[in-house]
This record gives C-alpha cells, sequence and structure tokens, in this order.
DNA sequence: CTGAAAGCGCTTACAG
DNA sequence: CTGAAAGCGCTTACAG
C-alpha cells in the first residue's frame, strides 16, 4: 500500500548493476567478487531492502514450507508434536504451515488439495480417525512431494512413518506391574480399530502370557476415547465385578488418572492395594496423587524426527521412491501409583 | 519431478481458447458464459487441473496466509489460542504459518523478518517475554500488513489488542471469596513486569477494598512463572506463616492446583478451611479434587476474534489506519474449591 | 463474451 | 566477473 516495497531492480538501478549481479551478489555466489557483494549489502541494508520470497518460491517451485495436518491442535500430544516440527523446521529454514482436519476424512481431502495448490515442499499428517484409505494422499507422492506420518499411520500403503513401538511399551509397562507383584492385571483400552491401541492391548497380553499370568478377558475394558469420563466409568466397573485387579495398565493418562481418583474415593489405596501405569506422560501425570507412572512417548522427538526424514527427502536430489519406517524408543517412568516398597 | 503439473495454458490449449479465459472461467467471472464455464470446469477436473496458487500469490500480492508469532506452541492456552485461528482462518479461506520466538526477543525479530518477505496477509502475535519494545514490529505497519496482538500485548504503541480484562475477572474471583466468607484473602502473583498479572493483582486488591477487608501484604506472595514449583512454595510459606489465609486467588491454575495439593496433605480443608480459585480454566481444573474454581478466559475465543479482526482489516479496502482494542468477557466457573454450603 | 499482451519479482542458462 | 534475456503461471486492464 504506502511506499511500494523495494525489489532488486530498484537496488540495480540505484549500483549501476544487472539484477543478475544483485540477485547473486546477495544469494552469495562464487562468481561475484567480493568488492561487488560487500557493496550490494550495504546498499540493501540502507535501502532496506527484503527479498519477496513469494516471486523466489515462484521462480524457483520451491516455498520452504512445510505443510502440516493434525487432528486438533488443542490435544497436548499434538501440540508438542507441532512444536518439535516448528523447531527442527525452523532451524533449517522451513516454515510450517498448520491444519486441523477435526478427524473429519471430508476435511482431510480438502486441505490435501489445498497442500498441492500451495506447493508446499512436503507434508507432515497425522490421520484423522475417519480416515480409512489414504488415496487422497497418493496424489502427493505423484507430485512428487515428500510425504511423512506420524502416530496415526496409513496401514494400507508404504509410506515414511514415524511410530513408536506400542506393542513393546505395552509389554513393557505390564512386565513393570508384574514385577512390583501385581498378579491380576487390568487393562483399559482404546478403540479397537485403532492400530496403536491394538498394539497396545498385544502388548499387555504378551506380557501377562511370558510370565504366565492368566489373561482374564473381565479385566480387559474398552473404550471409545480414552477419555476421562470413560475412564471413571471403567474404574467404576472394576469396583463392582468379582474379580478385582491388584494392577491396571491403561492405554493413555486421562483413564489412569480417573482410575486413581475414583479408587481412593472408594478407600482403595495406590499403589499398596492397586498399582497404575498410564501412557504418554501427559503433564497431568506428574501433578496427581500419587503421581503415575507412564510411559513417555516422545511426542516433542516425533515431531522432530518427522521433520528431519521430511526434509531430508526434499533435498535428496534422486527421485527413487523410498519409505522408512522410524520406531522412537519409548521409556518407562516409575512414578509413585507403581511403587511399592 | 514425475508428471509436471498442468497449467491454465495447457488447459487452454486443449479446449481452444486463450488462458484468459479459462482464468476467468475458473474464476467464475460474469462476464463469461455458462457455456464455457462448464466446459472449461469439466476439461480442468478431466485432466486434475489445480490452480497453481503460488503463482497466483504473486501476481495478485495476496498470499490468503496469516503468520502467526506465539511464544511456545505447547502451552495449552497457545494451543487453544491457535486452535481459534486456525478454525477461523480456514473457514474464511486463509492458512496459518506458526512460529514460535521461544520467548527470545532476537527470534522473534528474526521472525517479523520472514514474514515480511513471506508476504503474508496479516500476523497475529503474542509477544515474547523479553520483549519491552516494539520498533520490529512497525516495520508490518509500515508495509501496510494488518496485525493483531492477542494475550502478551504492547503497551508502547496503538496497535490491534485482543485481550481479557484481567483487573475485573480478578475482581470477579476475589469478591466470589468474599461472599463464600473469606476473610483473610491471599494471592499468588506472577512477574509484576508483565501488564496482566499486574492488572490481576490490582483488581484482587480493589475487590478488597471494595468489602472493606484490609489488604494483608503477607499474604500477598509473588513468583516468576507461576509454575507448579513455585506454587509448591507460596503453599508452604502460608503454611508456615503466623497470617493464616481462608481463602486464596492464584492468578493461574497450576499454582492453585499445587495450594491445593499442598494443603490436603497438611490435613487442610478445601474449600471448608481455605477456599481456592484459579485463573485459566486449564483441563486440569476439572480433575483435580476438588475441582477447582477458575476463571474461563477464553483462549479459543480470544483465537478466533484476532482472526476475524485480523480478516476484517485485511480485506477493508480503505487504508486509515485504525486500531482496535477488543476485551473479552470471561467467565467465573465455580467449582468444588470455593464452594462452602 | 473472448483474446492478446504485459507484467508481478525473482533466477539461471547462456554468452561474453 | 557481469549482463541480457527468457520465463516461472497466473491475472487483469485494454481492446474488440
Amino acid at each position: 500500500m504506502k511506499n511500494s516495497r523495494i525489489t532488486l531492480k530498484d537496488l540495480a538501478k540505484d549500483l549501476n548493476l544487472s539484477p543478475s549481479t544483485i540477485s547473486r551478489a546477495l544469494g552469495n555466489h562464487p562468481a561475484i567478487s567480493d568488492a561487488t557483494k560487500k557493496r550490494v549489502q550495504k546498499m540493501a541494508e540502507e535501502l532496506g531492502f527484503t527479498p519477496n520470497s513469494i516471486a523466489s518460491s515462484f521462480r524457483k517451485k520451491k516455498t520452504q514450507t512445510i505443510g502440516v495436518i493434525v487432528p486438533r491442535i488443542d490435544i497436548h500430544f499434538h501440540s508438542l508434536v507441532i512444536s518439535g516440527i516448528e523447531e527442527f523446521a525452523y532451524n533449517n529454514g522451513y516454515n510450517v504451515t498448520i491444519f486441523q482436519s477435526k478427524d473429519s476424512l471430508k476435511r482431510e481431502k480438502e486441505i490435501v488439495k489445498i497442500l498441492q495448490n500451495k506447493m508446499v515442499d512436503g507434508v507432515i499428517v497425522c490421520l484423522g480417525i475417519e480416515t480409512k484409505t489414504c488415496d487422497h494422499f497418493k496424489k502427493i507422492n505423484k507430485l512428487g512431494i515428500p510425504l511423512v506420518f506420524y502416530d496415526r499411520v496409513p496401514t494400507d500403503f508404504d509410506a515414511n512413518k514415524i511410530i513408536i513401538n506400542d506393542f513393546e511399551s505395552a509389554y513393557l509397562a505390564t512386565e513393570h506391574l508384574i514385577k512390583s507383584g501385581c498378579k491380576r492385571i487390568g487393562h483399559i483400552s482404546g478403540s479397537q480399530t485403532t492400530t496403536i491401541f491394538k498394539a497396545r492391548l498385544e502388548g499387555f497380553k504378551a506380557a501377562l502370557k511370558k510370565h504366565h499370568i492368566p489373561i482374564e478377558e473381565s479385566l480387559i475394558l474398552f473404550t471409545n476415547n480414552l477419555s476421562y469420563d470413560e475412564g471413571v466409568k471403567c474404574a467404576e466397573k472394576y469396583l463392582k465385578s468379582d474379580l478385582k485387579p491388584d494392577g491396571i495398565f491403561c492405554a493413555n493418562d486421562y483413564t489412569a488418572v480417573s482410575v486413581i481418583q475414583v479408587f481412593r474415593k472408594a478407600e482403595i489405596k495406590i499403589p499398596e492395594d492397586v498399582a497404575i501405569v498410564g501412557f504418554s506422560n501427559y503433564p497431568i501425570s506428574k501433578i496427581i496423587e500419587p503421581h503415575l507412572t507412564t510411559i513417555n512417548d516422545r511426542a516433542f522427538q516425533m515431531g522432530e524426527a518427522a521433520t528431519k526424514l521430511l526434509i531430508r527427502q526434499i533435498e535428496e536430489k534422486d527421485d527413487s521412491i523410498t519409505s522408512e519406517i522410524i520406531t522412537l524408543k519409548t521409556e518407562l517412568i516409575v512414578r509413585e501409583s507403581s511403587t511399592r516398597n
């Protein structure tokens, strides 16, 4: 509007040089003499010239932008991942444009289209809950735009994926309960259409099997979203059931917290009567009393790893389609909710 | 890389029309006949043509992008605000590029420069903690790019600001304690160099004054970041002090939660012995026992309001520099931590 | 209702 | 070491 921007051309005129030279000088091109570079840099500074990166993106067909699709930004896990993405991207000269799918397949498809048109250099995605097939992402691949999935990843096609080993993490958590002396161990699980919750259930069962502890199906409870309220309901079921658990592995921290609270109200001692382990290391796990033993799911690192892989693929010249699956190591954080003396 | 994109020109050739006509047809220009529009749309569909929005942005000098600078994405308040920004922006055809200043002034300045070069249509900012003056934002204004601040806003220049009334909210919270029968009311405050915490302290004092309750300076404690750990220390100070509070207004929910926990361990009953009120309505406020009375600080709405104002200013033709300050109405959410029968 | 032409601000292959 | 020229893919004022 007001003072229209200064362009390369303006600079060129002022310095009696060609725009080509200016462009190269500012880009630190080796063919340009140091003297010229200095003159150009100085004048650019003086006039407050800053390059129009849209023009540059357009010309180079490279936007230095990463598109990110998450179900919701306000879920702590995703906000941590995004934080990792932004951090790594920023340090490597990329910007991050975020979209929320709101778990809607329709919206996810719309966003994919926008991302193509916007010519992002790469895309990072956590699939929405409605998404069963990933055809809408194949177009992105066909355009040669690298694509990395994290957390909720496609099962129906080869792609770059950053995940944690849910099976192993659950195994670890369950084994920890066993080693703490638990004999009747329950599990609060999520929707079995979601791979990660299925894997956690399987890891749970495998640990029991390994240690010759019978799997009591009645102690395995299922929820839709692992919400706090569903956790309360599960806890009440445990209280009413004939077979009482003395240890519970919860597939996330919310349900673990609700179990702690319901049990304590019922005068059940945590961890003495029942030991509890959660999953995800949410901030609340360090605040709830007793502090919650949980699995560090490496959300921030997931964002970093996704971005690192993505940028590598963006900047690799060779066009061979490769896909990598990176599994991040999780960590069992032992706190009071499972520490028996 | 692979199949290079289809352009307007390609479409034009296929249909024996000029690129101008294709452009207008796809843009639903009134001068184009319906018949032509349909032909063009059909062919575009068939060939899978999608417009290159970088080219369009470059040509129109309009990127449909909003730049957002927050201190950190993984702070729940900001992730809620960003969620509101993304939602409103998406529904109005804008994309959101996010940056974390990490509370570093240097980085904030860098980001501002990137944003200028990226030709974003508008910018939404929550200032970093180091930022005392806003000269680096003035350039953005000079370029005619609308700018909206939220939460931590500049005090040294006129600008669009979305805030809540911290004074009034604190007044409300404190008055609620008074009405619940508290006589010796404490306050845990944040850094006094931050406007909002200063305002909360003042609102607190004003409510006491209004109700003729003496202000006991020894019951007003200061912290640097209102962290959970600092809250624990404050609670311990209260326990050791001669004058014991029977009500505490905490400037955020973390410190309120820590006070609840420390007091309960000391066998102090909440709310019977001491009533507690927090600030921000964090998820934990609904989980901690007793549930925490707090102020809903409208984070999501803040994001929406900021984006709404920003887009209005982007799309307004007239160039007169106006700046608006929008104060969102907060809400006292009364829960058990302050409910005495 | 449609088209020819210019141009947005860069970058880069080619030439010297 | 530097420059002239072409062009990225759109949009739009102008012309008919």
